[in-house]
DNA sequence: CCTATGTAGGTGCGCGTGCAACAGTCTAAG
DNA sequence: CTTAGACTGTTGCACGCGCACCTACATAGG
């Protein structure tokens, strides 16, 4: 078959298509690891743990809706539903803000705080795995810097 | 708040941290844009234009579902309705397998065909824009290299 | 031959998600 | 003060996906 339309326009090296399959391939291998691993281990979504993670890498452990919706890579409408669960379980509650009577807090409780901590050691072992013993520590090096220049200023928070 | 429990044990730098929220910050990006270009442009979902993509690589245009369910990074079930979609319009169909009766191939069709080279500049171009636009050439190399070394053999198939 | 184990693909079901539309609120221009 | 436009979060809806389970077939071991 090889349809091999016109690839003098538009052409894209395979070398550079190969780029972006593999990075589909590592994304998905870790985000099912990790999916999996949360779900037997502590009972918790990936997103479900993003949400509390980058809840807890703020002073006051909350963050309005839209921001947080914007982190965790979700739609706003995404980001009700999956509150809307965590709300339910205890391990984030929602807050009114003051100086905008549109904006919601969502805050982490003392349970979600509690539930992060259990499931840190789980998270990181599942990168640690299927991510970073992949890669050298040179090319860590690089992506890192790549990647960091990509995004400045986002490497804030710990662990 | 910044629980900051036991990092002693299990520790991954911010730094590595900062790689793999890169890694799925560029993905969804890049993969929510060309959903969104191809569905308005040609009315073909990501996953369906892997379909056809992968199909037209192949010498016969043909791959068992199973291989087929790999390559696009979808479950066996998951494969199963996105064909009955792309097989109720006509642009990939399914064939029996000679030499084993459980086996089906995923043959792509001459709509299929057509439809994937209309759609290919579009994908290319969302590529393009989103991902390697944003790399360096020296930084794509690297990549490159470092993604193939993880993939060995996967870099086949044209544009 | 016959049985046991593994594999290929499909189905029922529940769930999480995004899009479009909506109500409430803020802000700026007249 | 009023009004137009932008923004925030939620809801109705439809859809795509994975898991668990099932049937059909293949293959090895007795």
């Amino acid at each position: 078959m090889t349809v091999t339309a016109d690839e003098s326009e538009e052409s894209v090296s395979s070398e550079e298509l190969a780029v972006w399959r593999a990075l589909q391939r590592v994304q998905a291998r870790v985000t099912r690891a990790l999916e999996a691993d949360l779900l037997v281990g502590h009972d918790l979504a990936l997103a479900s743990y993003d949400v509390l993670s980058h809840l807890a890498e703020t002073p006051e452990g909350r963050l309005r809706m839209n921001d947080l919706a914007e982190r965790v890579l979700l739609s706003r409408s995404g980001l009700t539903r999956l509150i809307d669960r965590l709300q339910r379980d205890g391990l984030v509650e929602r807050e009114a803000c003051p100086s905008d009577a549109r904006g919601l807090f969502a805050v982490l409780t003392e349970a979600g705080a509690v539930r992060l901590t259990q499931a840190r050691p789980t998270y990181l072992r599942g990168i640690r795995t299927q991510l970073l013993d992949t890669l050298g520590p040179e090319e860590l090096r690089r992506c890192a810097s790549t990647l960091n220049r990509l995004f400045p200023g986002d490497d804030s928070g710990g662990v």
